[in-house]
DNA sequence: GGAAGAAGTTAGTCTCGCCTAAGATTCCTG
DNA sequence: CAGGAATCTTAGGCGAGACTAACTTCTTCC
């Protein structure tokens, strides 16, 4: 079950990726920790609930805790593998602060397509083999951020 | 002026960054053309256009034409640079067909931040300052991608 | 066992961004 | 110059997604 074939809105992405992490975490998952974790307030969190169950990624009765149903397990770990992917770019080959990383991976996750995600993980892997022998121009970026965040050194072409 | 301090909308910036290019491809820019660009019926963009004008951006005129102020302009040019170098980086390094590239700029030039596409522009500098005489793993992706499509050849870490 | 407080839900409202329908204005042309 | 066509705006409405206020249910503890 991919996460594109089922039309979820960015925020409903949000809210079943949380779901998704909250599980891991934790042995129960409430509204209070969904809505605390997604940034909002309990009845926000209770009407996206309500939206997921009824797309048959959630099961949830009143009052009671938040379970992944299959399906919902698979998307969200769907949605969660672009977000790996996506903060491992940042930080791994862009070299970003990890807690940048992580929130542009959030911001950016609901966007991007699979095709480009998909090049992008061989693109990761090709950096990620080149191991300690990095060569020429990545080797070139690392000691150039290594130098220092100003403008200076390569600029435009 | 940057596009950051404004709090502009990502559909905001969509219609900014639509009468940019509208007003460097024609003599006047036309309600009816920024509707057609943005994908949106005339009446959307009447009423963008005046929440853009409240904000300083454009001058506009009952059943008027178009007009980018400075302050419009320079962050439109602003918004359309950040699009211009994520379409490079899809397009030079993920080598990805320039259609996808162009929506995928789109798309994503919303939500990136300022620090992480400075991060990018300098990346993307050092690839190409490799020139003809790219080493190891840029090149080994460039022959990867030239052979075909399939998930073939390198896979997960 | 009953009351206090925590957790969850419902109801009602707001903003944003889009739409259609219909009215207003401008432009073109016979 | 009058009327039709094109363009633009206004009015009204809808759905998503958030909020606050108020109500219900659950839990806990004296």
């Amino acid at each position: 079950m991919s996460a594109e074939s089922l039309q979820l809105t960015a925020s409903m992405e949000d809210y079943l990726e949380a779901i998704y992490r909250l599980a891991r975490d934790k042995r129960v998952v409430r509204v209070r920790d969904v809505a605390k974790s997604v940034g909002v307030t309990p009845p926000s969190a209770t009407g996206a609930i309500k939206a997921l169950k009824a797309r048959g990624l959630v099961s949830h009765e009143k009052y009671e805790d938040v379970l992944l149903t299959d399906i919902g397990e698979a998307v969200a770990a769907d949605v969660n593998s672009r977000h790996e992917e996506l903060r491992s770019f940042f930080e791994d080959v862009l070299l970003l602060d990890p807690d940048l990383s992580e929130s542009e991976a959030c911001a950016l996750e609901h966007s991007i397509s699979g095709q480009t995600l998909e090049r992008l993980r061989r693109f990761l892997s090709c950096i990620r083999h080149c191991g300690g022998s990095q060569p020429g121009c990545i080797r070139d970026f690392r000691e150039l951020v290594d130098a220092g965040d100003g403008p200076e050194g390569l600029e435009e072409d």
